[in-house]
DNA sequence: TTTATATTGAGATTGATTCTCAATTACAAT
DNA sequence: ATTGTAATTGAGAATCAATCTCAATATAAA
């Protein structure tokens, strides 16, 4: 089961014609090694601090690879910059964002998928994916 | 019942000790002469084309400011920069998006927003905006 | 080994957004 | 009207995430 995700994006990298690089493996592990949000930045000193390498131009370019072959997920910008997580293994959710405190709580509804379901079945649309995010105020928060 | 959104604008303005000045009432008509996405640099030129001028410093603070009372949402970020619509007079609404031909379908669903409702109350938080996006195969493109 | 292709990283570049701050404006109080 | 006070403005600088460049390097097949 462990490395599972490894297998997918090899194999996917090979479909594509390209390798997985040491520089590449190092970016995987690092997103896979706990869950949560994460930024590239983040990424860039992490995998330092682990003692690997990997430049800022090819995290940002992995990055764009584990999009593509879906193993990672792009959360919606928070503040400016892009946010990810890993999605291989996990359910999918949806986040409600704090905007004061920048609390990410994660959401998890039966009703919700039954919803989306039924309006994407009463348009005749088939939904590969879809992005549910609320933005507010959390529980702390607005109690100002 | 026209330029009922400046109403709003002024007293939102007022309320925060705040003037409704030439440039911000210039940006505010620019954002309410037509329905549809805009982004600030859009803003900027278009306003200069009429004849009035802001700055791209005040088109930025006035578009948080519009924010701020409601009248302008900001749309999901389609590429690297963000994109507005005002809402003043429109009922909200989700998207679905067709990633073959494009194409923008509106939804309206009391059931959503209800769900939505229920969920805040669940977790305590108090919502301010929310994106709903599904992405997929419109009912033309899912036939092949 | 030779050849071809993929990949990397340091640093430059881009571009949207934010910040700075001196000059200007609006308005209330005298 | 004049003065004082606080809000507002704009030009340009600063920021900073993301992308691009391109020479050097790695990889694998022939």
């Amino acid at each position: 089961m462990k490395q599972m995700e490894e297998k997918i994006f090899r194999e996917f990298l090979e479909k594509k014609g390209c390798k997985l690089t040491k520089e590449r493996a190092a970016i995987l592990s690092e997103v896979f090694s706990k869950h949560g949000h994460f930024d590239p930045e983040d990424l860039f000193f992490k995998i330092r601090a682990k003692g690997m390498k990997a430049s800022r131009a090819s995290i940002y370019r992995t990055l764009q690879l584990l999009l593509e072959c879906g193993l990672v997920e792009q959360v919606e910008r928070v503040d400016k910059h892009a946010h990810y997580e890993h999605i291989f293994g996990h359910k999918h959710h949806d986040h409600l964002i704090c905007l004061k405190c920048g609390k990410v709580i994660q959401l998890f509804s039966e009703k919700l998928s039954k919803l989306q379901e039924q309006l994407c079945k009463k348009e005749n649309f088939r939904c590969v994916s879809h992005t549910f995010e609320m933005k507010g105020y959390c529980e702390k928060c607005r109690a100002r």
